[in-house]
DNA sequence: ATCATACCTGAACAGTTATTCATATGTTAT
DNA sequence: ATAACATATGAATAACTGTTCAGGTATGAT
């Protein structure tokens, strides 16, 4: 490991002074990425309204339930919803709360006053 | 307001119990999605270190000037960096902290166990 | 003025991504 | 078994994104 050790976890201004290795960049960046779409994004806030199965959740978000569900792979793939099956429904939740987190901390940042 | 007031700031589990606006959803992807890039990663990881010059900035990263150029005009756009003029130089910083929360929050995410 | 340095920008091309459409899988009822 | 419903998936297409390359702008030196 001549670059940095593989599981750091220190923040960006960490006391090595080193660059974010590409690999772990590479990582971040798929996950951010994730967050990168708006359709994704209503799924998510509809999701965090109440878990619900995919034909209600495309209903909400006005997307084809083909699409909803091409796009709930991608945030499972990513862990941030889970499912339950229950007889013909699959029902979905958000996994945890980190990306309401992420929400509020980038809600912040859009709302400050800037100079576009 | 039939949907939801314009500037609503609320948490995605908000009272209200309303969806993401589409308009707030895609402001929101846009800036996810700027993110959702390694080699801007590393450019902020870089300025994370040391504010520091363009060039000095590419040859960190190991990337052309130019490409670095564009990709700091994104970052200028979405006002996660600032810069100043020193002569010939341009040098660039991180404009807030905002995104080392971010990498914090999502840092835990990405670590934690999954049965990928 | 010209030259050199540092940075920026527009166009084009390659790679990626999200949707649609058609089809497949899984579940329940008959 | 078949039919009906709910969800998932693969292929294809359209739209988007990041890089390179060529040139352009800005500053400082001569």
């Amino acid at each position: 490991m001549a670059n940095q050790s593989a599981d750091d976890s220190s923040p960006l201004s960490g006391a090595d002074g080193v660059l974010l290795s590409v690999e772990k960049a590479q990582r971040m960046a798929e996950f951010f990425s994730v967050l990168g779409d708006p359709n994704r994004w209503r799924i998510i806030s509809a999701l965090a309204l109440a878990e619900q199965r995919v034909s209600d959740l495309a209903k909400r978000v006005e997307m084809s339930e083909s699409a909803v569900s091409h796009q709930l792979r991608v945030l499972r793939n990513m862990r941030l919803v889970s499912y339950t099956r229950q007889g013909r429904n699959v029902i979905y939740r958000l996994q945890d709360h980190h990306i309401l987190n992420l929400y509020r901390d980038v809600s912040e940042h859009l709302d400050e006053p800037g100079d576009d």
